[in-house]
DNA sequence: ATAGTGGTTCCAGTAGCTGGAAAGTCAAGC
DNA sequence: GCTTGACTTTCCAGCTACTGGAACCACTAT
């Protein structure tokens, strides 16, 4: 199978199939021709690192769970682990974001919004 | 005032003050011996620039504010409408992580988490 | 033979810094 | 005067996770 249709089974583009192998998450076949060459195996591969990227998990540790997709003694333990610990870290960066959120909106709050050149934002922001 | 001042007085490190002369949103003058010499009106705009990043403005976008820092007629309600603006793109990524969690903890919670390889999350993340 | 659509490699750029090397400057201590 | 150490300067490289583009090769259809 071509990248093209790697690319449409996998949800991926091309390219960040080709940035996948450069980086050594996948390694296709190739054909006589130098084509890549992509078994099913690899689709459900590809498919598995866009979930996972598109569920915020890094690069790294989307290299993690596929040791542990490959491995297949791996305790699910394990990877209810890095699903938790990503879980944290959603948490952790929604807290930050509404605590951003209160900020600001606490800064337009006061601030007029007129042809006025008084703003309580900039006033806010230069401050310490 | 020499750079680590200004870094102390900014809460900026040095690096990424010389980083926001490279890319024009300060400049500082010099002294004689070639070093960079802030003014207290640059602390408060690398002041200013600390605070907006932390908000998640990007530099663009802090570009624009400090335009309007720097227009005393602005309108205020220029700088609300970057604010508000801003809020939104929270209140998109704050939705968008809600999404994620549950997703994620959905999937969690179907795990058995135990010494077996039956991995409800490994599962769901292989499917298209 | 030619055109068009694939595929290949490699290089550069994005955002927003950060680290490090090599070299100049300054103040203090001996 | 000399050395040491802390600062400073510039410049280059690297980080994350791709994305765009150039130059070139392969395949298919007309």
């Amino acid at each position: 199978m071509n990248i093209s249709e790697a690319s449409k089974r996998s949800g991926l583009p091309a390219k960040t199939i080709r940035y996948y192998e450069d980086i050594e998450l996948v390694r296709p076949a190739r054909a006589e021709n130098g084509y890549r060459d992509y078994a099913d195996s690899e689709i459900e591969r590809l498919t598995f690192l866009r979930q996972a990227r598109h569920l915020g998990f890094t690069i790294d540790q989307c290299r993690n769970l596929l040791v542990l997709f490959d491995d297949s003694d791996r305790a699910s333990a394990d990877v209810k682990a890095l699903a938790d610990k990503r879980i944290k870290e959603i948490d952790r960066k929604m807290k930050e974001l509404k605590a951003l959120r209160n900020t600001l909106s606490t800064l337009a709050r006061e601030c007029r919004a007129d042809e006025g050149s008084d703003c309580a934002i900039l006033e806010g922001l230069k401050k310490s």
